[in-house]
Order: structure tokens, then C-alpha cells, then sequence
DNA sequence: GTCAATTCACATGAAAGAGACCACGGTCTAGTG
DNA sequence: CTAGACCGTGGTCTCTTTCATGTGAATTGACGA
């Protein structure tokens, strides 16, 4: 106990005692919102325009923003609201991400949310849904305001809830009396708009901003700009945040996996005990993010998940090429029985499958072999030692 | 050789059930004055 | 008389099951050249 302890306070004292080559970590993060937003100034401008008659207590436009990942569109949001807030007093902004597990991603729950942002409490479940509903309107309708609702991540709300929810809200301005909403709508792609009614579409996406991805030289500017309050300086060397740029550019233009490169390729570094960063730190911190994401999914999975995890990574070990849904669920079966698990159905193992699939796990194609059925092909694009390691945690788990 | 019909092995959808949580209102019980 | 314990009802939410329907090309088998 002792022993370890003196080895504890010796590794606090070495960490105190080592030059970091962070001065400001948190601005790597993605939380964070810089006072200045780069390559953004027409989309900002445009949010800001259609925003500017709630001043004068018009009631805004709905808005739609699109794009993809790390395009800047939340951070866009958030920063025109903050000042919003700041010039007008009775325009109130109610921020809300919809992915959010078990916090915003059901009707009930988006509305509970919300009603905690007004300042008054709701329990988290046993209240029939329109009940809440009342006491949302009648909260805000209860003053003069100008309530601006972002919803970020909107797809993903209405893809398991269905398109209910936004047909209520932008029908509760002709019910309401003092009050004005608006809604905002962010969203990762354009495409699912087509599920949803026609006319809840229209009154939704009054005006509609698009944020392309970044190009490599726009992502060099943020990931500098951001540097020189992240790092100490004279760290970083030559062509890192190039690195950085260069990969997140082939991922779409996604500003925050570039943060994230650099932000991991800093630790690497720090923690081998560097005072420099080099190109190849970033090449490990790619590795790493990589490991460590797919790491955290298969952790956080459900043990069934897992089950079916195990099943595919055996046949996978046993060489089998193209393995078959069919196949998983017989071995998966097997897995059940020696770990005391009670099977589900192969129907069930199905979807099961197309979510690991989803979460980029493993590779679930649907193919057609004509004369032998139609099934998906899985194939596991996992290296060597990642695969070790996912190992070693479902046979903690029992399940190998 | 050609072409439509067949067939396989699941995929995909819809609906409904089970079980965990929870709020609310009513009833019962025990403690208090 | 009252505060708190204890139901029963009704609600949401997630994970599953059940039942039904869909699907795309290899294979088959009839047909004609």
C-alpha cells in the first residue's frame, strides 16, 4: 500500500515538475466556443440577419442549417445566440441536442428538457406526454417573449420519433398569446427532410442555411488560429497542423477531427515526455482516436451486442471469409449457451448486427447470392492488436 | 442458347408484448394532542 | 387529526418477439433455333 502510494506522489510530483507543452487544453475541445469563428462570416452574417427582427420582437423565421460533421454549424449557432442574448432581454434562447441519449431524444424528454431550461422541473418519466406539453405552453406563453429553439441534431430526433413533435411546435404560435417560438433546425444531412410531412417541412425550413465542408487550408487556419492558445510556444513543428488539416480534409472537412488529431497528438507527446510534437505523434494520435472510439463503443454496447460481437470476431479468427448473418447466429447461439445468456431471435440478431455495422465496427454489406439468398457479407476491418484487445474485454465479459 | 419462373436465406416492416420506471390520487395505519 | 406508508392505475421507454412481406440474382427447366 505504502509502496504504492510513494509511487503515486512521485508521478504527481514528475507531472508538476514537467514543462507542458499545453498552456490551454480546453480550446481544443470541442465544447469550447472561440470568441472568433474562421471561414464562417457569411453563414454567421445570414443566421444573424434572419435573427435580427426578434430585437424588435418580431417573430423570427424558422431556419434550417445543414452540413456535415465539424462543419461549424453548432458553434455558428451558439455564437450568434450568445450575442443575441447579451444586446436583447426578452429573446430567449433554449439550446437543445437531440442526440443526446436518454436526455432529449424522445418527444416526452425534449419536452422535460426544455421545461428544466425554462427553470421548472418536471419528473423524468410517469406524466402522460401532452400534460407536459400544457405546462411547456403555458410556461412560456406566461410572459412577452421571443423563445428561439435550437434544435441541434434534428434528424436523429425525428428519425425514431417520428415528425409529430415539429408539426406541434410550429402549430403552438396560433395558440399562443404573449409569447413567439421559433425553431431551428440542425441537421447532418439534407436528405431527411423527406420524411417528414410536406407541410411541417415548409413552415420549417422558411430559410435554409448550407455549410460546406472546410478544405484543407480553411481547417490550417482554425487548427492555428487555436493553437496559439492551446499550446506553448515553439511545440508544435513544422507541418503538424498541415498533418492534422491534411487528414480531417479527407474526412469531409470535419473541424473536429482535426482538433481531436491535434488535441490527442499533444498528449502522445506530453505523456512520452516530449516538449516537441512531430508529425509522427500525429500519426499515432490517428491510430489512437481510432482505437480508443471503437473501444468505447464495444464497451458500451449491451452484453447481447456483445454476444453477437464475440460470435463475429470468432469466425473471423477461424479465417472465414464473408461471413453470413445466419453463420453469427449460430455460433451465437453456441456463445448463449455456454455463457448462460438467453438467445434472442435470429430477427432480432439481424438488427443487431446492422448496428455494429452502423456504428463502423465491423462492415455489413447486403448482398444477393442469387439461387442462395440474400444476406449480409460482414467483414471485420479491425488491425491486430485493436482486435486483441476487444478480445481480451468480451472475455472479461464471459462471452469468448 | 434464351428467357421467364423458381427459389433461397435472409432483409425489412409493423405491431404488439414484457418489464422497468415513475407520478398521482386514494386508502390505511399509527402516532400525536 | 394528520403525516407517512402502501396500493392501484395509468403513463413512458427500451428491448424483444411475432407475423408478414420483400428482394435480387443464381439456378432451373421449358422452349425454340
Amino acid at each position: 500500500m505504502s509502496q504504492s502510494q510513494l509511487n503515486l506522489n512521485q508521478v504527481f510530483k514528475q507531472y508538476l515538475q514537467k514543462k507542458s507543452v499545453f498552456k490551454n487544453k480546453e480550446s481544443l475541445t470541442d465544447h469550447y466556443v472561440p470568441d472568433q469563428i474562421l471561414h464562417r462570416e457569411g453563414e454567421i452574417t445570414q443566421i444573424a440577419e434572419t435573427m435580427a427582427p426578434s430585437l424588435r420582437g418580431h417573430k423570427v423565421s424558422n431556419m434550417f442549417l445543414y452540413g456535415t460533421v465539424g462543419t461549424g454549424k453548432s458553434v455558428s449557432m451558439k455564437h450568434v445566440a450568445s450575442e443575441l442574448e447579451r444586446v436583447s432581454e426578452n429573446v430567449k434562447i433554449l439550446y437543445v441536442n437531440c442526440k443526446m441519449k436518454r436526455v432529449s431524444d424522445t418527444e416526452y424528454r425534449l419536452l422535460a428538457e426544455l421545461i428544466r431550461k425554462m427553470g421548472q422541473m418536471v419528473p423524468p418519466t410517469g406524466l402522460p406526454t401532452d400534460h407536459v406539453y400544457r405546462i411547456f405552453f403555458e410556461i412560456i406563453d406566461s410572459e412577452k417573449q421571443n423563445i428561439i429553439l435550437v434544435l441541434d441534431e434534428i434528424d436523429a430526433l425525428i428519425q425514431k420519433t417520428g415528425d409529430e413533435i415539429l408539426y406541434n411546435l410550429t402549430r403552438i404560435n396560433q395558440d399562443m398569446k404573449n409569447a413567439k417560438l421559433s425553431i431551428v433546425g440542425i441537421s447532418n444531412n439534407a436528405s431527411f427532410t423527406n420524411d417528414i410531412d410536406p407541410r411541417v417541412k415548409s413552415s420549417l425550413s422558411e430559410e435554409e442555411i448550407i455549410f460546406k465542408p472546410y478544405d484543407a487550408t480553411q481547417l490550417k487556419d482554425i487548427l492555428t488560429k487555436r493553437s496559439i492558445e492551446a499550446f506553448n510556444t515553439g511545440v508544435l513543428e513544422n507541418g503538424v497542423i498541415a498533418k492534422c488539416a491534411a487528414l480531417a480534409a479527407q474526412e469531409h472537412g470535419d473541424a473536429r477531427r482535426a482538433l481531436d488529431l491535434l488535441r490527442m497528438a499533444g498528449e502522445i507527446a506530453e505523456r512520452s515526455g516530449e516538449l516537441k510534437i512531430t508529425t509522427n505523434y500525429v500519426d499515432k494520435a490517428e491510430e489512437k482516436l481510432d482505437m480508443d472510439r471503437i473501444e468505447e463503443i464495444i464497451k458500451s454496447q449491451p452484453r447481447q451486442s456483445q454476444a453477437v460481437m464475440s460470435s463475429i470476431i470468432k469466425l473471423h479468427e477461424e479465417g472465414q471469409r464473408d461471413i453470413q448473418t445466419g453463420d453469427v447466429f449460430t455460433y451465437y447461439e453456441k456463445i448463449c449457451k455456454s455463457s448462460g445468456l438467453k438467445p434472442l431471435t435470429q430477427r432480432r440478431i439481424s438488427d443487431l448486427v446492422g448496428e455494429l455495422d452502423m456504428l463502423g465496427v465491423i462492415n455489413a454489406k447486403v448482398i444477393s447470392k442469387g439461387r442462395y439468398g440474400r444476406t449480409r457479407e460482414i467483414n471485420v476491418p479491425i488491425s491486430k492488436p485493436m482486435l486483441e484487445k476487444i478480445k481480451k474485454i468480451l472475455q472479461e465479459r464471459y462471452l469468448l
